[in-house]
DNA sequence: CCACATGTTTCATC
DNA sequence: TGATGAAACATGTG
């Protein structure tokens, strides 16, 4: 579910979990962690500090003593700190025990989600693209990006190794919000569209943090919070209901894969 | 039973 | 090469 907003929410409640070092590892599904056995994890994991909690793209950086452990929510990801670990949750798949009796635990209904443990931080870096809030993000590098691909443009920003962050959801409102169709081509897209795209991707993702993310389904943070940006969705899973601009009904339509909601009359 | 779900990776194919 | 689409991962809901 999560998509940047979610996982920045995410990671600013972790901050509380800064400084607290890892004592041990406990999982219920083994392939928890993607690109180690849990047991050596463990090993590795074993009485390093979390010296820092960060984010790019969706996925969650625990800075470990020259460790990366890393965290990605895929859709129904839920990784929180808590005194206690939770009694009847069906759903807890690994928590970390930590010093002074806190736990990191993470749950996930569809265990599409989990850990990576990384030395060098460049093993994730090298396979994902930029994140809307670096200062690489400029219109200008955008501008360059979309006339030297001829992608079509929903294709190309769900694209993670060309823009790390945006999923479906907050694709389909950022398109609504420039005008653009999301089955145009990305060669083809006029400047000033391509000046609102850059504009409307930081403020709708800072908007969204603002308010905790958005929770359709299953996004919790926390302590069971949810996010509320849910009300500020112009078109996504408003299909059949009028756009809020011109009262045309809303369509969706399945491209890239995926579930997409827009407006034919505004959008070209 | 079927379709669908906020994501990513892998593999076959154009 | 580069892009696309389908399948796989696994579970739950309507």
């Amino acid at each position: 579910m999560p998509e940047l907003p979610e996982v920045q929410t995410v990671v600013s409640t972790l901050q509380k979990v800064k400084n607290y070092t890892i004592k041990d590892f406990s999982y219920s599904w083994e392939k928890v962690i993607y690109n180690l056995s849990p047991s050596k994890a463990l090993n590795i994991l074993k009485n390093k500090t979390i010296n820092k909690i960060s984010r790019k793209g969706k996925y969650i950086i625990l800075h470990l003593d020259n460790t990366y452990l890393i965290c990605h929510l895929r859709m129904t990801g839920y990784l929180y700190s808590s005194n206690t670990i939770p009694e009847n949750s069906k759903h807890v798949r690994c928590y970390f025990t930590l010093s002074d009796n806190k736990y990191l635990i993470y749950e996930d209904i569809r265990k599409f989600g989990g850990f990576y443990i990384y030395k060098n931080i460049n093993n994730l870096f090298s396979r994902i693209g930029v994140d809307p809030f670096e200062k690489k993000f400029t219109e200008k590098w955008l501008s360059e990006g979309l006339k030297s691909r001829k992608r079509i443009i929903k294709n190309l920003l769900l694209d993670q190794s060309y823009i790390c962050g945006l999923g479906n959801i907050y694709i389909d409102e950022i398109l609504w919000h420039s005008k653009i169709k999301p089955t145009r081509l990305s060669h083809m897209i006029p400047k000033y569209k391509i000046k609102l795209l850059h504009q409307y991707t930081l403020s709708i993702l800072t908007d969204s943090i603002k308010h905790h993310g958005t929770t359709i389904i299953n996004f919790k943070f926390d302590n069971m919070k949810t996010g509320d940006y849910k009300n500020n969705l112009v078109v996504y899973s408003r299909d059949g209901q009028p756009c809020i601009d011109c009262k045309s009904n809303i369509i969706k339509r399945k491209i890239a894969g995926r579930s997409t909601h827009f407006c034919k009359k505004c959008q070209n």
